[in-house]
DNA sequence: ATCATGCGCCGAATGTGAATCGGTCTGAAG
DNA sequence: CTTCAGACCGATTCACATTCGGCGCATGAT
């Protein structure tokens, strides 16, 4: 997990589509050894997959809220409880005053207000605190060069 | 934007480096016809780019958290402040007492205490209030299934 | 009803890049 | 000094992406 790692990280963060002779030279190296320093990413679970950027709001989610959900019971195995419901795109357990934050994504307001009836219907849920996102400055990747401690 | 677009986007976001062959199989069309509607869903945005998904905690970003942020002012354009610091992953202007709601990772609570100290540093802001993680049940990618209207 | 047009699909070709492998070099351990 | 492991290079092989001509169907005009 050295620099070039690092580097090849965030080159295919930005595009995974690139052939590997381009992300070689990126780095210095030729296109086999990038190919088998990826390979080997993969495989330590570094980069867990590949996958498409999809815009929400071209397949109908353009409305985003996070929602505080306050409990009167231990939360800490109802993940299965939140996974059911798709529009459910993050769950964590948090510290402070509520208990777990997720992040909704819905068409419509309408449709924001009955995926939190689903919330309050889980059970040892006790309420709801949505806010609602009125503009998203930007969603990005976690950085890879940030911490870097080669 | 049919059926079948949603069903790729779907596949696609499970696994963006599986053959055409295998993905038409999936909806039932030739290699050539998914390779077709694949180019012209990046043509037309739906698709915004192929990525690899990097785990947080393998390149040192251990720590997440949510902060609200107060503001004595329109923070409206203040984009670039937070996209200055790398450490932001998220930056969303919000409806309700705190103006905007920003998702951190750190490699530690002393540098998530740093950023909050850059945020507070961010002109216009008056306040903070960070929601620390304890663990996260799942994060995954908008469904495109789900407001299926064809 | 017939004909023209356009769109989407198929199936095959062609080219490109992924994946593999033998060989070399460097650094570390014995 | 010798041995070994790891990493890189360069070439080879093979699978897949990409392109293309042709076909069928739907739509709209005459």
């Amino acid at each position: 997990m050295d620099h070039i790692d690092r580097v090849l990280l965030a080159q295919l963060q930005q595009d995974a589509t690139q052939p590997y002779a381009a992300l070689g030279q990126a780095v210095g190296l030729s296109a086999g050894a990038a190919h088998e320093r990826v390979r080997k990413l993969r495989e330590r679970g570094v980069i867990r997959r590949t996958a498409v950027d999809v815009d929400p709001a071209a397949v109908g989610s353009a409305v985003l809220a996070y929602v505080m959900v306050d409990s009167t019971s231990w939360m800490g195995d109802a993940a299965q409880d939140f996974a059911a419901l798709p529009e459910i795109l993050e769950a964590h357990v948090i510290a402070g005053s509520a208990s777990v934050l997720v992040k909704v994504r819905t068409a419509t307001t309408e449709q924001l207000q009955d995926v939190l009836r689903r919330i309050y219907a889980i059970d040892g849920v006790s309420g709801t605190q949505a806010t609602v996102v009125l503009e998203t400055f930007f969603e990005r990747p976690v950085s890879p060069l940030t911490a870097d401690q080669t």
